[in-house]
DNA sequence: GATAGTTTCATACATGCGTTTGAAATGCAA
DNA sequence: TTGCATTTCAAACGCATGTATGAAACTATC
């Protein structure tokens, strides 16, 4: 039942329409503004509550739509699931890739494995904690898709391997006398430490008693990269960088 | 409906009847082999798949027992999730806390900062990734509560911060000079390291092409606490306690 | 071996879920 | 306008879930 190739009924929509830097810009909104209103309200519930009690009811709902209005605009809820994760997927591989690039361009090829680790889990960091709200959704909706795994999302995660070996291989780059599966071990605890932060930050607050500032975004992320740095090559970061780095060169 | 302080019924019977040490031990199976055996298919189910998608029949077909045996035993389902995870939460804390208090008696109440972390991720990942198949059960139902986060299991989850500030105390004794915010990031570093080294070291190992080795179980915890630890002082653990990782002799 | 208490069983119930339906509303070109 | 495609809507469907029920099967004490 669940693999079904050819729409008997013609009714369904549910066209793709990717676009190509997420969907939080309201160009052109009043064009399908049914399908934009489920897309919002879908991402923020989750980002909330998370996959397993957000019902499609609890998403008309929000969205202030008609029900049937999600099988219609995107085929099932498993594939409404889908499209918010590829989107969003899409668009913090993209914005990974670009600090990436613009570090190895600043280094001849050879990016600072500061960079390198900022690249990592700033965009991710800094998505998810920041002041824009909106955004904080997204984020905190891909950490929820990494962690809950949902079946939707499990198939398509499989490329995520291949974008984080690219990181990797910068890292070979720019450390090349370093044991590769330190590099690979390095690379999971940055992104251990930077999700784990999204996701339980209440409890570390709650743990310092307000002591540790998690408004401060730049901060966190100094602290990954500079922790991430330091399990890669066994010593400090050489210049420990306070100010927002050369990965921002590029403009 | 949900809130019924006294029961009508006194056909239940779901004594909580809270053992020692787990309910592994198979002493006086024969006694309640119907509870004994729910709680054992049960654990394991939600292991293996999570909440979200384990349902009471998925439980009573596992163990070989009738659907309303749980209800009968449990009172509810989420009673049942609920005496899992108290149970499974006090042996590990039970775990952690000895190796805590063995470290700091081997160190006259100052204990060493490499045992304070090997004790409080050592357990669990011991658990999880070790050869003992029906522990990791166990630990790895741990990590699924600790990220899933359905109801019956949030409430019970604050203590848990009570239990972490103790680890926090007792870095803070072990190094009296040092920022406590550090403390407490670093102490949440290594859980994240931990935790997402258990959830996910399918990816490290695909990440990797099985470069990572994710049998050698003290080796993880040596890296964990390792990488800890430079989180913590900001220089390499001075006194590795073992084998350190290949990695050193390059440079 | 009868009796009372405990545990198991097959079955039913109520509810909430994702999905479907057919018709009504809307948009839009001729 | 008319005609046709697209989109919305209220209502229902089928199904799976957690829970409840009453009787049957045990177990132990007298």
């Amino acid at each position: 039942m669940r693999l079904k190739c050819n729409d008997p009924d013609p009714r369904r929509f549910h066209g793709a329409m990717l676009q190509k830097d997420g969907f939080d810009q309201d160009d052109r909104m009043a064009a399908d503004h049914t399908r934009t209103a489920i897309i919002t309200a879908a991402e923020r519930l989750y980002a909330e509550r998370g996959f397993a009690d957000v019902t499609m009811r609890d998403i008309v709902a929000a969205a202030d739509v008609n029900l049937a209005a999600v099988n219609y605009h995107f085929g099932s809820k498993d594939e409404l699931i889908a499209e918010l994760f590829v989107t969003r997927s899409l668009a913090t591989n993209r914005e990974r890739l670009r600090e990436l690039k613009a570090a190895e361009e600043a280094g001849d090829g050879r990016a600072d494995i500061n960079a390198i680790f900022a690249a990592l889990v700033g965009p991710t960091l800094r998505g998810c904690l920041g002041p824009e709200k909106q955004r904080s959704d997204a984020a905190r909706f891909m950490i929820r898709a990494s962690i809950e795994s949902v079946p939707p999302i499990r198939k398509i995660k499989n490329r995520e391997v291949d974008h984080l070996k690219r990181f990797a291989a910068a890292m070979r780059r720019s450390l090349p006398d370093q044991d590769p599966a330190d590099i690979f071990w390095a690379l999971h605890f940055a992104l251990a430490m930077a999700h784990q932060t999204i996701r339980d930050s209440e409890r570390l607050t709650r743990m310092s008693d307000g002591l540790c500032d998690l408004n401060d975004v730049q901060a966190i992320t100094d602290r990954v990269v500079a922790v991430a740095v330091m399990a890669l090559t066994g010593k400090p970061a050489k210049a420990p960088l306070k100010e927002p780095a050369k990965a921002k060169a590029r403009a």
